[in-house]
DNA sequence: TATGAATGAGAGTTCATTCAT
DNA sequence: TATGAATGAACTCTCATTCAT
């Protein structure tokens, strides 16, 4: 064990991220945790300050993870912003299929104090940005049309999200990314005449 | 002798609709609620089974009540599908805007027990079917395209509840009514040669 | 209904007796009696003071109406104490197999306030006196030898409890009530050379 | 770390002992009790599942030693049957005076569930046996006359429990066991020309 | 650092009692 | 008189947190 303090804490990270998940916030109990991740309930707090930091940790990490990721597939990627669009679509879904907790978990996102929260809307707004300088280059490119990118952008995670929390079980991901794309590109009224 | 009330039961509902909706259901104490509807503490329980039944009869009320609204108001309509989008569209908008909460709330939704369950994902379905059936008749008028209908379908309320829940304050209802509907209509794509 | 007031305790009373026999004090509830007398949860108050002054009521009653019973037996039986015993064992068997809760009952008399509590002892000082009285009689007529009638008195209701509250189902009534005078009056030694 | 501790446990015993033995069981508090054993209230739970379980742990206990003693000293003691009775009453007088409550505690035993009820009666059921077997002990030496020991058996111990719970207080530990051993050899009728 | 026994504030729930009808 | 809806004090039990080891 050459980091033991980073394994342990992905330990319970893992573990609680799983219990976190499948129940609503106050019947998840500390012990159910420590013991899923194979430690002891005091050691939660040697690497935790209470429950709603450990709560509240987990669900950062991971979309802050996926954000992070985002930008820097856009950043590498130097064709259009139009062009992003799709990438961004299948982003999120392939995090929301590999992690199907973590947009359950942005359910029950409190009231949170302080740093937390301001660390959280500010991930959040980083992910709209991304969303809305894609479309407004598209847009500057001649290719989307979209009088409120800034509402648009909002729109975008929710789609994704609404499949993992009113859809069906068992969508083919690439299916259903490819629908997404489909329908904000196209809408769907038929075209006359094009 | 009093006799269960119905105006009673309604002050409970009211009372904590607004208190779920403020704070995460675990901060949420029944002595809140109950001295907020100007109750006794057990008086809650003449009327609801446990914390977690008067949290899912709230929730479920409100969402039923907007489901059986919206057919109605369908069934009233004689125009064909295409036209009925919009409507829908405004009412789910109208309803999120004039019921915050309720929204809000579906969040915590947690596993639920036999006929709750059920009747909420029934009411669920039936929502869908609306929309479902709405955009099936679109398609067959040629108005609209659409290969995944059941999909679409779907997505709409989630359109609604990514702007309650990660949008700004103090958008316009009727803009972002529109918005939403021309998303859905016309996609963000420019039209060529059209 | 003659006596509308009198026919409605008994109901009470009779559910009551049923249902204190089987669960201790605290497990009974005011509604189960209410329910199984076929009335009002409210008309209890009418009758009595509270859930204490039911429970009271009932064992008292029960009780008291023996020790009379028993009283009245003994003064029109004109022969002497040692005839006596064997008729107060055959009422103490025969109230105990009659009325099987009220031995039971007996449990769990707590700490009674005031005139209850005296009422109580009263009756019981009575019954142990009715007994003893018949024991001295039997001494002093030469057929009875019992340096210390008082204490063997308290003796012989325990006899019958625990007969009621250990011994095993399905007894012969009769059968008991011979056994049990014989054992007090013959003891379990073999006598010698007699 | 702390480890589950006996002593703690015995402390926790003890005072809900007393307490049971005082009040009735849905008088006793089990903030009392915690306060009264100098320990938190939530200890309670760290060694017992329920009030129940501590109540029923508690009278078991104290049952189960004095019967367990019992056969012990039976054991130890290679004279006949006859001549254990009185030792075997004297035990339980001696119990009963040392351990006012236990007998009082017996009370108000409800319907126990699954193993704690097999657990008591099993162990109730020890104690009739050993009494028994002394009786029939004495019974094939000829020293004692008994044509049901079964019955005797039973009931012996409602003897020193009818002291206990109706007799007065101030009571000879020694007088009493032998005022007992007697009416149970000789019975109370005077011998003629023995 | 790691643990789980210990803690006690605080929760949901119960239920004897009251009271409007 | 009779009722059961309404009540809230008080209960048992939970569980996040602390701390001795």
């Amino acid at each position: 064990m050459q980091v033991p303090n980073e394994r342990k804490r992905r330990q319970i990270t893992d573990a609680a991220a799983k219990l976190f998940a499948t129940r609503p916030f106050h019947k998840v109990k500390l012990e159910h945790i420590a013991s899923a991740a194979g430690v002891g309930k005091g050691t939660l707090y040697v690497y935790f300050d209470s429950k709603e930091d450990l709560y509240f940790g987990l669900i950062y990490e991971g979309f802050a993870g996926m954000v992070d990721r985002l930008r820097a597939r856009i950043a590498d990627d130097h064709r259009g912003g139009a062009d992003h669009l799709p990438a961004i679509v299948r982003e999120l879904v392939a995090f929301a299929f590999q992690h199907p907790h973590y947009f359950e978990l942005t359910r029950a996102v409190g009231k949170l104090r302080g740093q937390s929260e301001s660390a959280w809307s500010q991930k959040r707004g980083e992910l709209s940005d991304l969303i809305e300088q894609a479309l407004r280059r598209g847009v500057r490119a001649g290719r989307f049309s979209d009088p409120h990118p800034e509402l648009t952008a909002l729109y975008i995670p929710g789609f994704v999200r609404s499949l993992i929390v009113f859809g069906p079980r068992g969508l083919d991901e690439h299916a259903v990314a490819r629908h997404i794309i489909r329908l904000l590109e196209r809408g769907i009224l038929t075209r006359k005449a094009s």
